[in-house]
Parts: C-alpha cells; sequence; structure tokens
RNA sequence: GGUCGCGUAGCUCAGCUGGAUAGAGCAUCUGCCUUCUAAGCAGACGGUCGCAGGUUCGAAUCCUGCCGCGAUCACCA
C-alpha cells in the first residue's frame, strides 16, 4: 500500500539522519481501536540495530515524521509502539482516486495467468447432495477469485459417469423399473436414477442376508450376490460396446444431466469445459510409457509400473496395472495433460476435491513434476473437509444424505417465512418476492459455508437451518439493501465526483475508509490463498463498520452539504465493496429487502 | 502403528508471515423504532487459546513431545 511505502521510505531516513543507521525493514501493524492512530511502527525490532531506550527511539522518530512528513498528523508511542495518526486530507485525498473506479478490487489488465479450476465432479448415479454444495461453492468462488485477481479462468469438472455404480442404478432400473421416466414418473432426471440407486442396495443387502442365512460368510456374501455379479457383468458390456448396455447408459445419463444442470442452475454455478470420464479412463497409458523410458517409473516383476517417492517420505505407488489397465493415478496423469494440450495458455490448475484425497494429489502433483511438466509447480490441491450431520456421516448408500435440491428449496421457505414475519415486502409482485426469498435464501447457504476456512469439517444441522442474524449472508444483503434505499432517496445532484479536502474526518468516516480502501489487497491476498473466507470475512468486517457508521451519524440527515454528498459517495463505495465482494463468492445482493 | 489436518467463550467461527488488555455472531440479560429499512445499533455476562516443555524483549501464532477428534496408508474412484 502506498502509505506504506512512503512511512517506510521516510522512517528509514529519520533513522538514518538521528541513529546514521541502515534499517533492513520496518514492521507495521494497524492501530488497535483503543489507542489514538492509524497506523503503528513496532519499536522493537529495531532495537537489534541501535541501542537505547524503545520509547526514547520511537519519540524521536515520531518527531522526525510529524515534522517532515505531511501524512503523518500526530503521533504517540506506547512502550515499543510508535502511533501515527495519519491526517484527514491523505484518507481524503485516497478515497477521491478510488471514488470514481467501478471495480476497484478488480485487476482487470486482464490475464496475468491461466488457470484451469476443477470442481463438482461427480458421479452419475444419484442426485447431489450437501457435500457437492461445499465443492461447488468453493471451486466456483475460487474460480471467480482468480479472476477477480487479474487471471483467466476456464472452470472445469470431470463426469465420473462410467463405472460399476452407474450400472447398478442401470440394473435395477432395468428390473423393477417398468420404462418409468423423468416425464411419466415426475422426478427430477437425477433423482429418478438415485432411487434406483438406492433400490439396487436394498436387494442387495437382502441377497446378503439370505446368503449369510444360508451358512455363507458375510465377505463372501457381499461378493458373490447374484445383483452384484449382474452388475458387474454389466460392466463388461459396456466396456466391451454392446448397444443395449449403452443405449441404456447414454439415456439415464442424460437424465442425470438435465437433473444436474437444474440443480447447478439453482446453486448459480457453470462450467467452460466438461470432461468425462469415459472418454478420459483410458489416458494416460502413453505417459506412463515414455515416463518408463525416461527413468521415472520402473518396472516390477508381474509386469506393473509403479513411482518411488520414498525419497520425498511418500510410499511407492502403483500407475499401470500389470495387465496393462490404467489405474485412478494413471488417468489423473492422462487428464491433466489432456487439460493443457486443450488449453495451451494453463499455467496451474486447482483441484476441488476433498481432504479423503491428499494423499493422491500430493502424489499426482509429484510425478507431473517429475515428468518434467512446467505448469506442474502450480497445481493447487482445494481440499476442504467433509460436512457431517449431527448424527454423522451422510451415507448415501444408507439414505441419510441432505439432498442439495431439498436444502435450497428448505433455505427459500425459511427466507420467504422469516420475510413474511418482518412484513417488509408490501408492493412486491409474487415474482419480485420469489426471486427475493430465492436470493436470501442462497445467500444464507452459501455465505453459511463460504465463511468457514474449507479446511475445516462442518457439522450442518438440518434441523436448526441456518442463521439469518449476525455474521450471515443475509444480514449483509440487508445492509446492502439499506444503501441502495438511502441512494435512492438522495438526489442525484448531491453525489459528488471529488470530496473536499478541508473536511475534518468524523472517527467512523475514517474507520470505513480505511476498510474500504484496503479491498483489492484482500481480493489479491485471497486469491493467493485460494480462500474466500478471507473475502468473506472481510466484508463483514466492512458490515459491521458500516452499520456502525449508519447508527451513529446522520446521512441524508447531515445539513453541512459538503458532509452530506461526502457521507453518501461514501456510503456508496461500500455498496460496490459489498457487491464486488459476494459476487466473488457468488453471493446475489438484493436492491431491496 | 506411519503420514496429513483440526482442537480458541456454552454453541458457530475470526485472529496464526510472533507484538499492546485474544475478537465477532448465536444463546442469556439491559437499553434504543415520531430521524435515512430494528434481518439493525449500543452495552453486560462469558476465555487455563487441548496439555506440557522450548525459542524470544514478547507466543493463540514458531519448534518438540503428549492427549482428543477426523482423514489416509487399495492393482476402488
Amino acid at each position: 500500500m502506498e502509505l506504506q511505502q512512503i512511512l517506510e521510505q521516510q522512517i528509514t531516513a529519520a533513522v538514518q539522519s538521528l541513529f546514521s543507521v541502515n534499517l533492513p525493514n520496518i514492521e507495521f501493524q494497524p492501530t488497535r481501536k483503543d489507542f489514538e492512530g492509524d497506523i503503528t511502527v513496532v519499536v522493537f525490532p529495531m532495537l537489534k540495530f541501535l541501542k537505547g531506550n524503545p520509547v526514547a527511539i520511537g519519540t524521536q522518530i515520531g518527531e522526525y515524521l510529524q515534522r517532515e512528513v505531511t501524512e503523518v498528523s500526530k503521533f504517540n508511542v506506547v512502550k515499543g509502539f510508535l502511533n501515527l495518526v495519519i491526517s484527514d486530507a491523505y484518507y481524503l485525498n485516497a478515497f477521491n482516486t478510488i471514488l470514481s473506479q467501478e471495480n476497484f478490487g478488480y485487476t482487470r489488465p486482464d490475464s496475468r495467468e491461466a488457470f484451469m479450476v476443477e470442481y463438482s465432479s461427480p458421479n452419475t448415479n444419484k442426485p447431489l447432495h450437501l457435500g457437492h454444495i461445499r465443492n461447488n461453492l468453493l471451486g466456483y468462488s475460487v474460480a471467480e477469485l482468480l479472476k477477480a485477481a487479474g487471471h483467466k479462468v476456464y472452470k472445469t469438472q470431470i463426469i465420473n459417469d462410467r463405472g460399476i455404480h452407474i450400472c447398478k442404478s442401470m440394473l435395477a432400473w432395468q428390473r423393477f423399473g417398468n420404462g418409468e421416466t423423468p416425464e411419466s414418473s415426475g422426478l427430477k432426471g437425477d433423482h429418478l436414477v438415485g432411487k434406483y440407486y438406492v433400490e439396487f442396495n436394498k436387494v442387495y443387502k437382502t441377497e446378503i442376508s439370505d446368503l449369510v442365512a444360508g451358512g455363507k460368510e458375510r465377505s463372501i456374501a457381499e461378493k458373490e450376490a447374484p445383483i452384484l455379479l449382474a452388475a458387474q457383468q454389466m460392466l463388461r458390456r459396456w466396456e466391451a460396446g454392446e448397444e443395449e448396455v449403452v443405449n441404456l447408459w447414454e439415456m439415464m445419463n442424460a437424465w442425470v444431466y438435465d437433473g444436474f444442470d437444474i440443480t447447478y442452475k439453482n446453486l448459480g454455478v457453470d462450467f467452460d469445459k466438461l470432461y468425462y470420464e469415459s472418454t478420459t479412463y483410458l489416458l494416460g497409458r502413453d505417459v506412463v510409457k515414455e515416463g518408463l523410458e525416461k527413468g521415472v517409473f520402473y518396472k516390477k516383476e508381474d509386469g506393473s509400473v509403479w513411482i518411488d517417492l520414498t525419497e520425498e517420505g511418500l510410499d511407492e505407488k502403483i500407475v499401470l496395472r500389470a495387465d496393462g489397465t490404467a489405474v485412478y493415478m494413471t488417468q489423473d496423469i492422462g487428464t491433466a495433460i489432456q487439460r493443457v494440450t486443450d488449453f495451451p495458455d494453463i499455467q496451474g490448475m486447482v483441484y476441488t476435491v476433498g481432504n479423503e484425497q491428499d494423499y493422491h494429489f500430493k502424489v499426482l502433483f509429484l510425478i507431473l513434476r517429475r515428468l518434467g511438466y512446467t505448469w506442474a509447480e502450480k497445481l493447487h490441491h482445494l481440499s476442504y473437509g467433509m460436512v457431517d450431520l449431527p448424527t454423522g456421516k451422510m451415507k448415501s448408500r444408507e439414505g441419510t444424505v441432505v439432498d442439495a435440491d431439498d436444502l435450497i428449496q428448505n433455505m427459500e421457505e425459511t427466507a420467504e417465512s422469516i420475510s413474511r414475519e418482518l412484513g417488509k415486502l408490501e408492493g412486491y409482485t409474487e415474482t419480485e418476492k420469489k426471486a427475493l426469498y430465492r436470493t436470501i435464501g442462497l445467500g444464507a447457504l452459501k455465505y453459511f459455508i463460504l465463511k468457514v476456512d474449507p479446511k475445516k469439517r462442518i457439522v450442518f444441522n438440518p434441523e436448526e437451518s441456518v442463521d439469518f442474524q449476525g455474521n450471515t449472508g443475509p444480514f449483509i444483503q440487508y445492509t446492502y439493501a439499506r444503501i441502495q434505499s438511502i441512494l435512492r432517496k438522495a438526489d442525484v445532484d448531491q453525489l459528488t465526483t471529488s470530496v473536499h479536502m478541508a473536511m475534518e474526518l468524523h472517527e467512523k468516516e475514517k474507520e470505513l475508509l480505511k476498510l474500504v480502501e484496503i479491498f483489492p489487497e484482500k481480493v489479491q491476498e485471497a486469491a493467493a490463498n485460494y480462500s474466500p473466507a478471507l473475502v468473506a470475512n472481510y466484508v463483514y468486517d466492512l458490515v459491521r463498520e458500516f452499520n456502525s457508521f449508519y447508527q451513529q451519524v446522520s446521512i441524508l440527515g447531515e445539513t453541512n452539504p459538503g458532509k452530506r454528498s461526502f457521507r453518501i459517495a461514501l456510503s456508496k463505495k461500500v455498496g460496490e465493496v459489498i457487491r464486488d465482494g459476494f459476487a466473488v463468492l457468488g453471493i446475489a445482493v438484493p436492491e431491496r429487502m
């Protein structure tokens, strides 16, 4: 930040002239609220280089700065902390430069680097659930965050459309479905297919019990249940490309995609490029062969191919089976390379995948690095913790999942009943109200999930639902709506394009200005850390500061015209930052509520 | 058992490139709607920052050990 640079130079000069010593660096921190000042210089670290009493040194530097630097209007020293009061003129000047910038948090000079962000990547045998919601929200938000930081981003997902799981649904539908379709049943396609997945598991379970009752051992029964064998048979027929099976597969997957599309649309997420496992599961084998020649991999007696990562403290890992077929890792190697082939400008990739796969990605990234790809240096596993229920883990096979569609609807209904109670929506049409309930309900859900550090587990209690008060999406949306209300009521003439430099700042105005100013830095920092939570918590701080300001000073009622237009302009800017900050989180912001 | 992650107020979370008296929200209690939207504001109550050592002028933050919870250690994806 500019101010810090100025101060750094000046303090270096001050120490130079006072003590004839060159300081390698100077430590700053924002001044604590209980002390007077805006920015604090920590004197303690200087003691290594110049001897003396920290208070005396701080005082001498403070006097120098107050005398020589226009930005510093006052100072005080507490212990080893030199608190500097920055002049109002500096803040007003900074605000003037920000005022006219439309999206000042976004570094628009496009595409410093190109990233591919992968998220969602569901199986096609059942609907999306709460875990997918966290994944989708995180992935989408990080993609938007990277864009805001000036990068070019391709959003992608790899759809797991192949394998035993989808065969299970297919088989159950074939046997018990009676030709049921989404149209005939009125069910969303993914829910219909999910229904048969559950059906399969029911039958599977009874078959196991029957076998066990007949004297089989459980572990054997689990492998020999007839319906499971039938599903495996179906998978072989699919791999052989048998028309009947492939047609069924295509039909049911199409149902699922229709269903997913609706969920994605409701969640507000999207993708630039889709990859399907059915077309990528054979990738990577050539690369392994190449790597074998280069000596990156080695072959075991039985012909399987491995990589030795013991040097890095990891294990040996198989990358190709003895029969030459691909494993998960093979596929991921191939897919990564395929992506860079498809989008040659990619310089890095982000994988949004749960933390149960931490090890897998550690290994994958290492392999790609060993293979010598330059982009392999910029791979990031956006790892996140599970979403658990108070009753324990979600298990789709046991039906103890929170369905994504149900949850979204639930949030909307809660938003509706709360809005009704508050009675704020008179004069709205039904469609307007409906849109608003959605905005608020989803705002609550998205913020609830994104404000938490991705690494942490979330326990989600569907009974208690999500709050609408305090540190929540609706609270922030509400503040935005109030700001819009102020702007509507203010005369357009009152909005100036610059503010008077001679003005004195109220404490609350200054605090707000300080927070608004650092928005671009926050966006950069959050993008560098792939952390939507950082943005969420920043916006929350800003909103609290604004509310305090809003409550304590009059905006429209201010009689001094200069002050009034300044406060309106400041409110407007706060609104823009909230809007842009929330956009990065994928949360919409309402004009009224 | 090895590896990785988490452990901060009754609950949900910030703070973690070391800095001043550890911050919010929810819950409980007290005030504030004839002023720009009370989904709000102001205040009270509430803390051995998992435990024990170490480094430092200074540790919630860094290091080591231990405890608790979770994940992972498949020729599954």
